[in-house]
DNA sequence: GCAAACTATTTCCAAATACAACTAATTTAC
DNA sequence: GTAAATTAGTTGTATTTGGAAATAGTTTGC
């Protein structure tokens, strides 16, 4: 069996899936019996709130937001059904699409940010100072360089 | 908007899940690249290997690797398929079964072992010290803990 | 010792996923 | 200026998923 990673760093991997996936599934789960919106769909409208326009291209959100594309087509079909989104033609290129938020979105991703905000409060703020969440992004987006160039 | 939490806080949180989608995206389409088992399979069978006996009765394998029960037993199903698993009864509790690892099951994540580690290397280790991992790893735990208790 | 409450696992069902094939528009090359 | 290659997005299909109901076995209370 080749170590090529050490102990520290299998732990340190294990630590973080583990981590991740207890956060989300309990932000998920209090979401849920709140009757709000999903964590997926609280992230693909604070993309969008957070854009120029409160818009983006599906290809540049599924992009951001690491979905596949027909996996995004498909969340968005629901969220217009909804009334949380709409799509607006690309005047540059009538092949594109934009997803825009609408105001009832935006209220939805407000209301459930409280939610998640707390969630978060108490999982994450509570184990990492300032300090340490500073270097984490600073070490984790490091690690999202390399993975993207790993991709190939 | 309520600002429960810091910039730093939610930067670190962000660059959190980016990282684990884009490592964990990569290291599966790796090794289905090479024609192995995913890398849920891969989280399934170390479970097991590294369990006392190769075995694990099926609801604490579902918790150890976070899978919902009827997730966990289709899995399962797929596994004993292949010949990588097999089930067998539970001794003390004759509602109970065992997933038990095979010589087989062994073999395979042995062989996609090479490359899980190999793409660890490149993004993981290469971007972070031992003492960083080290670091990590305990602050990680600590949300851990946290995260399950939060989940009530 | 037996009914009620509980636990382990599976099955059912309705969503959600990913990949590949498709349609339509744009860019490139000559 | 047009055929070939590329890009944006959607649809088709087969697989996977998670929750709730169902099944079978165990423990508790009296």
């Amino acid at each position: 069996m080749p170590h090529v990673i050490s102990q520290k760093h299998q732990r340190a991997w294990r630590s973080f899936l583990t981590s991740q996936s207890l956060t989300t599934n309990m932000l998920d789960s209090r979401l849920r019996k709140a009757g709000q919106i999903s964590l997926d769909i609280y992230e693909v409208l604070s993309t969008l709130e957070d854009a120029e326009g409160h818009r983006l291209r599906m290809s540049d959100l599924a992009e951001t937001i690491l979905f596949s594309r027909s996996g995004l087509t498909r969340m968005i079909d629901r969220l217009e059904e909804v009334g949380y989104v709409v799509r607006e033609p690309s005047p540059d290129d009538r092949r594109g699409w934009f997803a825009v938020v609408t105001p009832e979105g935006i209220k939805a991703r407000h209301t459930a940010c409280e939610i998640v905000q707390q969630g978060l409060a108490e999982v994450w703020v509570e184990a990492l100072s300032e300090e340490d969440a500073d270097k984490i992004s600073a070490l984790l987006e490091q690690v999202c360089g390399r993975a993207k160039n790993a991709a190939k």
